[in-house]
DNA sequence: CGTTGCTGTGCAACGAGGTGCATAGCAGGA
DNA sequence: TCCTGCTATGCACCTCGTTGCACAGCAACG
């Protein structure tokens, strides 16, 4: 399990809410490392018992009371030791290339209209990743020395970002297989 | 879940028993959908009580008996149909990524070794690709006309060499990323 | 003969992950 | 006033996936 890695690696970036930790799931971290606000919730109640998080009650008005999670020392020791572990093989799972060699025993007209899809989002994704390193990473350095933590995370929107483009580039070669053997002959 | 179209794909492209599929998964398939022997048996058995694929005992010598298991006409037509279906927005799990950007909070040097891990491993990987495409797609056309099956085989291969390639190219990024702020300067 | 190892199938148990729902405070609009 | 909607936390339940183990047939080796 990594999701606690995850949380840590967040808290670290900015202490908040299990509320606001679903927000950035949903965005940021969300495009290498999915969880819902059940999840969420769930292992913060452990990592806090085990003493890798701090609790802090925030009273707000205007708005319900939340709880603001920060690293504790043992949660950054946690952190530090999983760096070097050797991950386990990722269990992978792309529908599409399923699909793509399925499409050898069906119709695939479905699988055509699925494909452009795909390759839509993959094309808008890339235009939000993009537009977020311009702003965030447009200038050279906004505070003077370069900043570790800003780095790395610019490398691995550089990572999505090749990512987005190298799906494309693939989607175009299934569209473009796909018609051969969709359109007759 | 979609592991049954996963298999439906598989033992239309050959029947077999649930050790069989269980070996693909190991490979072929299984750079694409991973699953244990265990999943299998288990989804083979709902599937055959589905109507979705028949059974056929057959006695071996030397071995023991098997199962064999082929695609009955139902379980095509749910194949036919998953293929147009949207597929909900796959849960992605790069741990790299959130190792990466944990790196600003602890030490980078047992990260780096864990990314010099991953990039000789998908160097192997991609190096087992080549050799599968020499081998499987290198010659024209082995029997005359263009096959859809194998075509389509082929364009997901592609799919996972490009895969490959980005990826040891994101790893060369993100190791001299790392060099940069393990090395003092 | 016993051991190791591959083929082949399966159960039991556990943890991870997801869906649906409940609760609660408060804001804003119809 | 009621309804919708956002913030904020959480429970109950169910499925998926993995681990560990068991059992069985048979081959090859020492």
């Amino acid at each position: 399990m990594a999701l606690e890695h995850a949380i840590l690696v967040s808290l670290l970036e900015k202490p908040g809410s299990g509320y606001e930790l679903a927000r950035r799931f949903e965005r940021s971290i969300g495009y290498f490392w999915t969880a819902t606000h059940q999840q969420i919730y769930r292992v913060l109640k452990r990592m806090e018992s085990d003493g890798w998080i701090h609790v802090r009650d925030v009273p707000q008005y205007g708005r319900p009371d939340k709880k603001e999670y920060s690293v504790a020392a043992p949660g950054r020791d946690a952190l530090s030791g999983w760096l070097g572990e050797p991950t386990r093989p990722e269990s992978v799972r792309h529908d599409l290339a399923v699909k793509v060699r399925g499409a050898a025993f069906g119709d695939p007209a479905g699988l055509i209209r699925e494909a452009e899809r795909h390759r839509q989002e993959h094309t808008d994704r890339l235009a939000h990743y993009l537009a977020g390193e311009t702003r965030d990473f447009g200038t050279p350095a906004p505070d003077g020395p370069p900043d570790a933590e800003r780095e790395l995370q610019h490398v691995v929107l550089r990572g999505g970002i090749a990512y987005e483009r190298m799906m494309i580039a693939w989607l175009d070669d299934v569209l473009a297989t796909l018609a051969r053997f969709g359109t007759g002959h």
